[in-house]
DNA sequence: AGCCCAATTACGGTTTGCCGTAATAAAAAG
DNA sequence: CTTTTTATTACGGCAAACCGTAATTGGGCT
């Protein structure tokens, strides 16, 4: 069962409606966190206390106030706490799509469920705790459908170095140098072509400006 | 006074927390849609019936599940609903930062208020319903610097125009053919050549994909 | 070591994009 | 109607990006 509950989700909006959830789904104990570093903070004293939480409910973008934090994006806050609690489970809820990477945390088996904040958003975060409850991952069919249909593609680190040098105002001659400097191993002008031109290919584009664009979309920026 | 309220929000978990922010606001009456095709029904009904709402809070971003609307995004409901009952205040409740818009709306006397989906979005909500109950609009600073720093150059029709025949895939020697066969007046090579060198220069680019990623992000795709 | 396979790099030709300048057309001013 | 100003287009040289092919490197294997 599921009687233990954190949410760490900065829009007060939306952490207000999860914790009525919450209520409706006569959870026993639920907290809330606006900063990953609370949230964060909170699972390591219920950890060290003996009554850790079952379910951490995260976003994956927090935005920036003044509030200096350690931590600031959802995938971040999953990677610290997997280390201070590897067992509890997390479920997702995002505002965007950001396909690329939620479709890489599941595969990871860093996350166990996503609900996307959009439509039905309540009723789909009821099933989601539904199927966790139940042992089950909750992988709804429209993101495998959004994963199938665009983003089969798998970015390599070095497609999403090219990119961001890219996208930073670099262009293709100066990238050689910068990747020697950093010693990232394929270096060579020829290379940042060859691959450019695959992923191009790959995804059906004509030139990088869409390219760039779909990769901003992807969340890969 | 602000005593009846019409919101039209998709996300659930947003709907429902303005719903509450209502309750606590001590607003007489609302009601509530979650698509644009009924928020505007509602309208024009109590319109008809000579009980007017008073405020519309609306999202900007709607997204299509299967069901066929009419309308189906934010800016065209607030045309609508002004063209329905021009007098009628309009509050933006967006998650995306879509400066553009925005700006464009408020300069044009298209809306009211504005508050963003993010930290303290509840608190935002009241404040700009104070506001507005005492006759004034609400633009939050945070906005009126976003503007300022990143955006204060006005893209044309005709920018808007390449830029998303550039998205496309279109190459720039393809676009004068196109703009002559849609009668659009400068068509030349030369002239694009030149725009997209102004504008890279003013938001200071140094290439088409970062001007595109910043468009796209700026809602203009 | 020597061989093979794959990855990486180097190179040359072609296309596309970039940018300055001059010619032309259109619009505003006189 | 002529002149001046402004916008648009045409052209040319140059840099960047694209793309195919060939040379080189570097492991893994016998």
């Amino acid at each position: 069962m599921i009687d233990k509950v954190i949410i760490a989700e900065d829009q007060e909006f939306a952490n207000l409606s999860v914790q009525k959830t919450m209520e409706d789904l006569k959870v026993k104990h639920y907290d809330y966190a606006f900063y990953c570093d609370d949230a964060l903070a909170k699972i390591q004293l219920a950890q060290q206390k003996g009554e850790p939480y079952d379910l951490l409910i995260t976003d994956l973008s927090f935005e920036d106030d003044g509030t200096a934090q350690k931590i600031n994006d959802g995938v971040d806050l999953i990677r610290a706490v997997r280390a201070v609690q590897p067992a509890i489970l997390i479920l997702i809820l995002s505002g965007q799509h950001r396909p690329a990477d939620i479709h890489h945390l599941f595969e990871n088996n860093e996350v166990d469920a996503y609900v996307r904040k959009a439509r039905h958003d309540v009723q789909e975060l009821k099933s989601a705790m539904h199927a966790l409850s139940k042992g089950q991952r909750y992988y709804p069919r429209s993101l495998a459908q959004l994963i199938k249909r665009s983003n089969t593609y798998e970015f390599t680190d070095f497609d999403i170095t090219i990119i961001r040098l890219l996208n930073q105002g670099y262009q293709q001659n100066e990238i050689p140098a910068y990747l020697k400097q950093h010693d990232i191993k394929p270096s060579s002008l020829s290379s940042i072509e060859k691959r450019l031109n695959q992923i191009r290919e790959e995804l059906g584009f004509s030139n990088n400006q869409q390219l760039m664009v779909f990769c901003n979309n992807a969340g890969l920026l």
